[in-house]
DNA sequence: TAGATTGTTAATCGATTAACAATC
DNA sequence: TAGATTGTTAATCGATTAACAATC
């Protein structure tokens, strides 16, 4: 059993090793990424054991070597694709932010109960009626659903993509799914967020750029 | 000291008791509403310890007085004001999403270096040229900012963002920004959450719709 | 070698849960 | 009263950090 935030820091360290990749670096020591991603040096040794990696004491970890080994541990080999349910303006903003950023990680479906907003390509992606749902995410080989309605259909949504062979939701609409437990559901609520720092920016609190 | 996890669940335990007052209950007991926010009952207790209410053992909590105690513990008496800085696609959809939401909360400023997006009002919200920033910020007290620019304007928008007196960051940029150690710094990593959810998906990883 | 870093365990820290006397 | 729930502490759990021998 892996944490959820050895995952979120896994992910981070890719993109930063990525970044050094790109900057011509070959090679990276643990305090660097750890000062680059916000954690401890050590935290970033355990990491690395976890995807089974090894450096050198030498000359630390070698950047692509080890990127390779996050994305083994991480990714899918197949790809895993997604549907999004809800183009609203939530909605079509997920799909131009998801467009082309991660091929192994697409999302290759959306769809609407507004039939203006279905039969069309949107950033890419070709948009699909409600009642279509079961049937394409059975076709594309759908495993992950993104739910940007609003909150009063969002259950109904999710039982839905369940039924239909999905097995992790993102949800942004703001309640607490029920789903079965080999469900996975994260959820981002925007509104809760933007209380939070709200409330830490009043109380002066520290955190800094850090992964929590 | 207020953990961020706890400040997350009272935001949800607003919202449910809300639910619940919308639907004509007066009182509620701790396991329901620990069932209603996926979370124990034990924590609730503790949860509503902390902003500092009674129930009573006969009648559980008095809904409208719990809500009025975690406003107290959870608000700003003089509200506060958010900027959000990128009105692209996913800064659009945040400024729809937010906006009339919570009227003590409110997004009252946008800001965009593209001349086409400045000087307009969308979803009731005015827009502003980058030069403006400080500005701005000092005339409306605004306290909270919200970075929706891409990767690599981010860490200079943060930087004015700060030096024009905001205090906490919601930063949808995926990147570790480098801020003072006084600034709150929230980050809502749309692409780490995806690949999250992709892999617990195949790990067929329990999780529910819980509260993380 | 000398010095710095790694891999890995033990110690620490903080958050969650279990338990139960007090209460209605 | 009897039964259920609350407030609150102690026990548990898990994650993070400190430490250091092994290594290059």
């Amino acid at each position: 059993v892996i944490s959820s935030k050895t995952i979120t820091r896994l992910s981070l360290y890719r993109r930063t090793l990525n970044d050094l990749l790109g900057q011509g670096a070959s090679n990276v020591y643990s305090h660097e990424l750890a000062q680059a991603a916000g954690v401890t040096a050590a935290q970033v040794r355990r990491d690395i054991m976890t995807v089974g990696y090894s450096g050198s004491p030498s000359h630390g970890y070698e950047i692509s070597a080890l990127v390779e080994s996050i994305g083994t541990y991480l990714d899918n080999p197949e790809g895993d694709r997604a549907a999004l349910v809800g183009v609203g303006n939530l909605g079509g903003a997920l799909l131009a932010f998801f467009a082309g950023r991660r091929p192994r990680l697409s999302i290759v479906a959306a769809f609407d109960q507004d039939p203006r907003k279905v039969s069309r390509v949107i950033y890419g992606c070709r948009s699909y009626p409600m009642e279509e749902m079961s049937s394409v995410i059975a076709d594309k080989d759908i495993t992950v659903g993104v739910i940007t309605v609003p909150t009063a259909g969002a259950q109904e949504v999710a039982d839905e993509l369940v039924a239909g062979g999905v097995r992790g939701i993102l949800n942004f609409a703001p309640v607490t799914l029920r789903v079965p437990t080999n469900i996975y559901v994260e959820n981002i609520d925007l509104t809760t967020s933007l209380e939070k720092v709200a409330f830490y920016a009043r109380q002066g609190q520290l955190e800094r750029g850090r992964v929590r």
